[in-house]
DNA sequence: TCTTTCTCGTTAGGCGGCTAACTATCTGCC
DNA sequence: GGCAGATAGTTAGCCGCCTAACGAGAAAGA
């Protein structure tokens, strides 16, 4: 999941040169923002590249673990619905489609009508699904701990008050700053 | 960028209560490690909505920025080879192509052959480019500073430092925790 | 009852990332 | 000089994600 931001995270005293061109540049704030994606991109690899040893990606690993915990919830195994499946990972239903597709074809869930309403389907773990997970998981959370070893007790109650805070913001306005906001057009289409 | 990781973040309590059945677990770094990412997705978001209004996508806006920070630093018009931007922004050669194939075509870069290597090719920005940038920048760095508000400049401080703390853990091994890994195959492959 | 409207899952098409393989060119060694 | 190997950019093909549109089925209002 490369984020193209700049990989060599520029200096701080680039960054206020920089704002002395634009006004608009906050430079602890620009720098926050560059080490936090691409902290969150270093963290994704990490993990991600333990999941492709097993040839199961991110969108795959959600659906399993979407599964999985609602099979813990209940106790039993509780299969979901597609819809259900794209609302707790956060893709499209048309994602979901694709990605069951692929985890049906390697026996890891099923797909079966649902009784109750025939536009539904029923998504459910395999015992091979569940296998996978239980070979999987340990080494997926000792490579968090691993990541996040350095950091003391203390840190780690900072580091989530400033996420959460951070969080918080983002969900604050479906599209912010649109305060001042003067100057649209200007785009790749409009180059004929 | 969807990450798929679960979406709504599992409450602390949840995390404890997995940790007793998988000793791997360590809640508190597996609460960071989920607000990490799902921070990053958010601040990802928040710019590349954006970005998306210009019809630039984050690894178009990479290799406009690639050549306007190589155009700053030397004063002049100082085109890049593809290598040089696949470098800079963290993407293969390949995806440069594409991307420059892109720019090209909305007449933001121009492409021409290098003057010294055959081999070689020369990207710059063309006037067209180097205006769209200016325009999109301001609200960009907009942004991030909206994005961050809510920190103090100790906030920020703090953020960095911890930030800057994992990045380096990230960094510390290609491939962490090869220790007491024991079981590979198992994979989608697998089930024929 | 029957029509409208909504929801479900899927499909089609696009895009940007990747790897692997290819062609063209340059470089270094005999 | 001439050939082996490295390097540059492109191509082909895969995958996961998206949006938009669709048909089947359910739900609600006349």
């Amino acid at each position: 999941m490369p984020l193209l931001m700049l990989k060599d995270l520029p200096r701080y005293e680039c960054l206020l040169e920089a704002a002395r061109e634009f006004p608009a540049l906050d430079p602890s704030a620009t720098e926050v923002f560059l080490h936090l994606l691409r902290c969150g991109d270093e963290a994704f690899r990490v993990v991600d590249s333990h999941l492709a040893q097993h040839e199961i990606t991110q969108g795959r690993f959600g659906v399993l673990m979407a599964l999985w915990g609602n099979c813990q919830r209940s106790g039993c195994q509780m299969p979901l619905t597609p819809a259900e499946l794209a609302d707790r990972t956060g893709v499209t239903r048309a994602t979901i489609t694709g990605l069951v597709d692929t985890l049906e074809r390697a026996d890891l869930v099923t797909r079966t009508p649902h009784p109750e309403d025939r536009r539904m389907m029923s998504v459910g773990l395999t015992k091979r699904g569940e296998k996978l997970l239980a070979r999987i998981m340990p080494e997926h959370f000792r490579r968090m701990a691993w990541l996040m070893a350095p950091l003391s007790e203390h840190d780690r109650r900072t580091f989530v008050r400033l996420l959460t805070k951070v969080l918080a913001r983002a969900a604050e306005e479906p599209s912010p700053a649109e305060s001042g906001r003067s100057h649209e057009s200007g785009s790749v289409a409009a180059a004929h």
